[in-house]
DNA sequence: TTTGAATTGTTAAAAATTTAACGTTAAATA
DNA sequence: TATTTAACGTTAAATTTTTAACAATTCAAA
């Protein structure tokens, strides 16, 4: 088992599972080797970014072929404990919560979900998927002892997530994934990500706003075939990618 | 009409909305003047970073009292175009699709949602909220004519994102919210938000696994009132904040 | 076998971002 | 009114992150 020594950087956990399912797609398509620069290329960064990060978890490559597209995956994974099941709850279930739950995708990434709960009683009972939503009483139980799981994610009304945030770590969850449009705060020890949909569609908007460059579409017709490709587009946590500043 | 000189920096970006909200907050608290200090208190910032934020936002405060909290509240308001309404238009009437369609919390913060869409015909004029489903073949008079649509949000498996991006683009949208768990390309001119809701619980898997602090409850009993203020939780793009480097 | 070219790993420079420091200003108080 | 002090605005330092540069290496082909 390697043992990354080092922490990683922030930008680079945050590129991690860039790679990872970039990586996942050239082995599906048959490839067997990638070099820094296509790697770089495909995902709007500089092959010396790749070829740093790739070095932070020791992967190897080799001159004139690259690195070799099964053993990154095989790295990106265990780093990311893909492969691993994660448990999770969910605490929330309207619309987003309940959408969580059957969202085929976390499934497929291993993570469970092992509960949905909510504080509202008309919800007691009702079917999510294979899963039942349960009273706030019993999280506890079920994140402790039932299926011991390791993250907790808040899909509740701003007003509510830190209090449901607080319950999820006294039960025992050992990461938050906040998806309510509010800051919440977690003791040390605790690790938090803010999913921040609306954050990011006010950021959207205001890229928009003050945006310096063309419209995508010309007025005479259709834009089609000038993308592919976009390599000077900086690609940074916050997720804005644009060619310009912004 | 207040003009911000100079594009601000992408992390100034990404912190704008946590602002905003905070803000908010205060002034319903009734507060009036907050300090940059409190301010980076209650946000896990130092208060070094917030006055050059706002001053990049040409907001004064003044000796002794702080920012005015409702100025700050609408110069905050107004860059990050709150206050305005945006038009949207969701492609993908599955679970996430419709769950942001009928989450409160968009329109509450001037998102619009003005049509969805998708290309399963058992779905065809489905209702979702107000709305009914509609066919792609739609988009392109609803984006470009019918509501003006400046931002597409993308709500399909990750096989159709790109071309559900393309099409979108095509019709008009300026932006575009990324919720499919891949990379999609963009031209310059059209600004790209990944919501990474799948990464971000990979992440979180990484920063559990590799911690080194400890367990936030201890065996003993419950954890609550060790929160409350985590200053010096790191707080930046990614989203992941611990008092540890990751 | 030698040459040539592509690509790595790494060191160092550059750029971006955050933090500290501190003189200045304005309010409160004696 | 003078003094004190909290807080700003700004300059500069420190840190972090990205990018460039290049010697070393490996494969391919002549």
């Amino acid at each position: 088992m390697f043992e990354i020594s080092q922490k990683l950087p922030r930008p680079v956990v945050y590129r991690l599972p860039q790679y990872l399912t970039h990586v996942r797609e050239l082995r599906q398509d048959g490839l067997e080797w990638i070099s820094s620069h296509k790697l770089a290329d495909d995902l709007g960064l500089t092959s010396s970014t790749v070829r740093q990060d790739l070095s932070k978890l020791h992967m190897h490559g080799v001159s004139k072929r690259g690195y070799r597209i099964v053993q990154l995956e095989k790295a990106l994974s265990d780093v990311l404990g893909a492969g691993r099941v994660h448990n999770a709850v969910i605490v929330g279930a309207g619309y987003l919560g309940t959408a969580l739950a059957l969202h085929g995708g976390l499934a497929e990434q291993g993570f469970k979900i092992c509960g949905i709960f909510d504080s509202d009683p008309e919800l007691m009972g009702a079917a999510v998927g294979s899963l039942r939503v349960q009273s706030m009483e019993t999280l506890d139980y079920v994140v402790g002892t039932k299926c011991k799981a390791e993250i907790g994610i808040i899909a509740v009304p701003a007003s509510s997530a830190q209090s449901v945030a607080d319950l999820l770590i006294d039960a025992g969850v050992r990461g938050l994934l906040n998806l309510a449009y509010t800051r919440i705060l977690v003791p040390p020890g605790v690790a938090l990500m803010d999913a921040r949909i609306i954050a990011n569609l006010q950021q959207l908007a205001y890229v928009i706003r003050n945006r310096n460059g063309k419209p995508a579409v010309s007025s005479t017709g259709k834009s089609s075939g000038n993308r592919k490709k976009h390599p000077a587009s900086n690609n940074l946590p916050g997720g804005i990618k644009r060619d310009i500043k912004i």
